[in-house]
RNA sequence: GGCGACGUGGCCGAGUGGCUAGGCAAGGGUCUGCAAAACCCUGUACGCGGGUUCGAAUCCCGCCGUCGCCUCCA
């Protein structure tokens, strides 16, 4: 498999520092606010990854860390009254939620950074003891140009970075491009006594010791947003190898941003469309197949009608599972799973590994026209939709309130079924008024009949 | 100002030198009581200008345009 490493700028392949096991680290989100649709991207983006390491047979470890104290949590805290700790749970629970509808994986480890402070403050003091770091006025930071490499992923040059008027001078800090590793507490927040007095952490130091903790040195694939890459990537690089004097991640992948209206969805400026909301709006795995569709490295525009198409398109899938089996597996045809490897196996373009799967449903639908076997390719569709994470199964259907529609129609029938069976009592008798009253009372409750020659389906659309 | 992406048919979007991606929408057809679903057919695109090559959407140069990072951010 190939995959592009930021750091190389450039496809590559990937070869684990395992032969069976894969380690990586994704940048979790902050908790301070609902998840917008930019943050099932990339939960999406590295889900298939995750998915895709596994089928081809390696076993994944998989940690994406939580944010839960920063300067936004404490103001949110503050504005609602709320403690930063149900602030941060309550937010949690609310991207627990959107990743587990878009059908995510939950991540093997989950870790916290307030649950992680002790591994943050020894890894600071290595720093100290070697001389990359200092104290000032309890706060902790780290000094930059003290380390060599600084710049290597994001390719920026110290002397070009803007510091003047972006990055805040700081009296604290020697240098305006140092950072804080470790922010001295203010009246109020939540704090942590160490041995520079009572404190909070910084924002990038808990990446750092997580991975470290729980993956070690040196592990596989670090993952995150391309929004991260500078300066919170480049600064986990420079402390974490600054500490331990060896490669902190070998592979660096990043997902690009979900774009509103051409501009990046963001949080912080409110130029967002929620995740929730967007998994009410349409059927979730259209939401999963519109980020999808589109290369997890370059940028993607938000549209309903971009919604609505891959809703439409997810229809086709649907439709598909409707008459086959979602049972089969094993005898997958050969081919089409080649090609679809092919694809993912070129730095994961599911876009092209999609193509393969389409294919294949029309060469499905065509043979089961043609009252043939098509089996195996079938099981080739469910084995590489698993894959991507797509499920088309029937979704469940709440029940459906029919009993006004059958006194209208003067039906006696007290479920959809009794409907459509006697809709097709109407049809044998060539009543086709009643019988497409029937379905088109159906029709205005979301549930659509397909007349097939096994007999009448019918499902909520 | 620095660094970096990207510009593909009505729309969305693959494509890492030669072999009609795919999806959605549209038109025509087959099937069906009519639908739905499905299948078949139709649409010959690659920002602009140069260059390399037998051959470029794909490589090189220039230009135009869009976006990202340089500040919290997936």
């Amino acid at each position: 498999m190939q995959i592009y490493n930021t750091l190389e700028r450039a496809v590559v392949p990937f070869v684990p520092n395992d032969p069976e096991r894969v380690t990586v680290y994704l940048c979790g989100p902050t908790v301070q606010s609902e998840p917008h649709l930019g943050h099932g991207r990339s939960a999406v983006a590295f889900d298939v990854l995750w998915r895709y390491l596994e089928w081809i047979g390696y076993s994944v470890v998989f940690v994406r860390n939580v944010t839960d104290v920063d300067d936004k949590i404490i103001l949110r805290a503050n504005e609602s009254g709320q403690t930063t700790a149900e602030v941060a749970s309550a937010a949690f629970d609310a991207f627990t939620r959107g990743y587990d509808k878009l059908g995510n994986w939950r991540p093997t480890l989950e870790p916290r950074a307030t649950e992680n402070i002790d591994e943050m403050i020894a890894m600071i003091e290595k720093l100290i003891d070697r001389g990359v770091a200092y104290e000032s006025d309890g706060d902790v930071y780290f000094s930059v140009r003290s380390f060599e490499g600084y710049g290597k992923l994001s390719r920026h040059d110290l002397d070009d970075l803007r510091t003047g008027d972006r990055v805040e001078p700081g009296a604290q800090k020697h240098d305006a491009l140092d950072f804080a590793l470790w922010k001295a507490a203010k009246p109020g927040e939540p704090q942590w006594e160490s041995p520079w007095g009572a404190g909070r952490p910084g924002w990038h130091i808990e990446c750092s010791a997580m991975a470290v903790r729980y993956l070690g040195d040196g592990f596989d694939i670090h993952g995150g947003g391309t929004d991260l890459i500078f300066p919170h990537h480049e600064n986990e690089i420079a402390q974490s190898e600054a500490a331990s004097g060896t490669t902190f991640a070998r592979y660096w992948m990043h997902n690009g941003m979900l774009n509103l209206l051409g501009e990046k969805m963001s949080k912080s400026t409110g130029h967002f469309i929620t995740l929730l909301e967007s998994l009410e709006e349409w059927d979730p795995m259209a939401v999963r197949l519109f980020y999808l569709r589109t290369h997890y490295r370059k940028p993607l525009d938000f549209s309903r009608s971009a919604l609505d198409d891959a809703e439409s398109s997810l229809g086709r899938l649907r439709a598909f599972r409707r008459r086959t089996s979602p049972a089969l597996g094993p005898k997958a045809e050969v081919g089409v799973l080649e090609e679809f490897r092919a694809h993912m196996d070129n730095d994961l373009d599911v876009a092209g590994a999609l193509s393969v799967i389409f294919e294949a449903v029309r060469a499905a639908n065509a043979k089961l026209d043609a009252g043939e076997d098509a089996d195996d390719l079938v099981a080739a569709v469910n084995e590489t939709l698993a894959v991507l994470g797509l499920d088309i199964d029937d979704r469940t259907v709440d029940d459906v309130d029919i009993s006004d529609l059958a006194a209208d129609l003067g039906v006696p029938a007290s479920s959809v079924d009794g409907l459509v069976a006697a809709r097709n009592t109407a049809r044998d008798d060539r009543d086709f008024e009643l019988a497409d009253a029937i379905r088109d009372g159906l029709a205005a409750l979301h549930i659509t009949i397909e007349d097939t020659a096994d007999g009448t389906r019918w499902h909520r659309d």
